[in-house]
RNA sequence: GGGAGAUUUCCCGAGUGGCUAAAGGGGGCAGACUGUAAAUCUGUUGUCUACGACUUCGAUGGUUCGAAUCCAUCAUCUCCCA
């Protein structure tokens, strides 16, 4: 199977300039590609992750991937897709979240032998002069055609500002550099940058004459149409730190049935034929198995196999009652927090992060929806004694190991 | 530059002097049901030293026994005219 149809029957692909000479090119592995990242925080999430895999495949098949950090363009902000103007970010916070960006992306991408190449579009966007910018894109772009691209459509309701208009302009103008400078001939992106990049490509055909494609690739949606890997407590992040290996996990073992043989198509390296083989056998509760692969892999790919094998061991011990909690999250007390040896369980709540106010602590209780050691605690003024370990349970899913020490 | 209007609790959105911690919806959380799924139903959703107290309705100051509601100034946004 060649690379273009196995991305093709992963269901990757949403959108491409020029089916058959993107096929030849990345299938020969004469494709050099970028693909840009706004550094809009210090972590990458899962929405970058699949562009990364993606990058990943490119790479195996012998292409040469170039990850553009938009140190540059991350100080204006892409409204596509946004219904809001971003909030302006300081260039000190810009700089640090593409370091961090970079660490992250090391793991994934091979870049020994220049076979990946880490820029930033600082290094050309920062240095032009706005009279020269003009004169030598401007003319190219019909501000008729701009604010008629998808993009800006929802955005012409609330209000697009000047700064953010440009951002099409700036990365049309990265991708112009990078063909120039690098022979990159392709770029990738998220099928929402899809006016953004075909920009890029007009631009190089107008400014050079010479060619160069656009490929998107799908969003991660959920079957109800909202971006996969946000949490009310915000994104699903690659670091541990802001995201333990454990939620992680937890996130993905508990996608809806109907997105996870999707996830493992976009998301994980499974072969394509034993994913399509799980979409054809599995059905209603069998699903879980495909859920846990899926889990497993992705931790597996970004915290590494041992991580993921505690991160599963603990499910499996919190989930199916017996077994070890060693890996649980856990969360230390010390004598100092105790009273006589216990600790008011709205206390003990506030404590461990399971409640972020004791009002809220109460409430849990009240509702009968925490147990200490598989007891239903409801009072709250309940004492809770420990003398080595306890297991807190909030509602059905949320365990959590209180140690003292 | 001139004129009109907006700013409410996580989000949308009611609320024009006391009955307002603030309708309704969404979302979240918990309970029931289940497969660590979905759907459905129920409860809950500012904080605390909790049958009471305290802090919230863009910001600051004022009028009043009493303000999210009235006045003044400032900030931000939207619209109309230039």
């Amino acid at each position: 199977m060649t690379l273009y149809e196995e991305l093709q029957r992963r269901g990757l692909l949403a959108q491409v300039t020029d089916e058959q000479e993107i096929k030849e090119l990345i299938n020969e592995g004469k494709a050099t590609f970028y693909i840009g990242f706004d550094p809009t925080a210090d972590s990458l999430h899962v929405g970058h992750f699949m562009a990364l895999c993606l990058m990943k495949r490119m790479q195996l098949a012998g292409n040469k991937p170039i990850v553009l950090i938009g140190g540059a363009t991350g100080a204006i902000g892409d409204p596509s897709g946004k219904s809001d103007m971003r909030k302006m970010m300081t260039m000190e916070t810009i700089q640090h979240n593409c370091d961090c960006f970079k660490e992250q992306i090391g793991k994934f991408i091979d870049f020994s032998n220049d076979k990946a190449l880490v820029v930033n579009n600082a290094d050309w966007l920062l240095s032009l002069n706005y009279i020269d910018m003009l004169r030598d894109v401007g003319p190219h772009f019909s501000v008729n055609r701009m604010l008629s691209a998808e993009c800006y459509k929802q955005r012409m309701e609330k209000g697009l500002s000047f700064l953010e208009f440009n951002y099409m302009i700036m990365q049309s103008y990265d991708f112009y550099m990078l063909y120039q400078k690098y022979g990159c001939n392709m770029q990738f992106g998220g099928d929402d940058q899809w006016s953004n990049m075909l920009g890029g490509t007009e631009l190089i055909r107008r400014k050079l004459g010479k060619d160069a494609y656009a490929m998107t690739i799908t969003l991660l949606l959920n079957s109800e149409g909202k971006k996969m890997g946000k949490t009310e407590k915000g994104a699903v992040w690659l670091d541990a730190n802001k995201t333990s290996v454990y939620d992680f996990y937890q996130y993905w073992r508990n996608v809806d049935d109907a997105d996870v043989i999707k996830c493992l198509k976009l998301l994980t390296f499974v072969p394509i034929e034993e994913i399509e083989e799980m979409e054809r056998t599995m059905q209603g509760a069998e699903l879980n198995k495909a859920k846990e692969v899926l889990a497993f892999e992705l931790t597996k790919m970004i915290h590494g196999e041992d991580e993921a094998v505690k991160a599963k061991d603990a499910a499996i011990s919190v989930f199916s009652g017996a077994g070890n909690s060693e890996n649980m999250p856990s969360t230390e007390l010390t004598a100092d927090d105790m009273t006589d040896g216990s600790i008011n369980i709205l206390d003990l709540l506030v404590k461990t992060g399971l409640a972020p106010s004791k009002s809220e602590a109460r409430r849990l209780a009240a509702q009968g929806g925490i147990s200490v050691d598989d007891v239903k605690v409801s009072d709250a003024n309940a004492q809770i004694a420990i003398s080595d370990f306890v297991i807190v349970k909030k509602g059905k899913k949320i365990f959590h190991k209180v140690i003292v020490k």
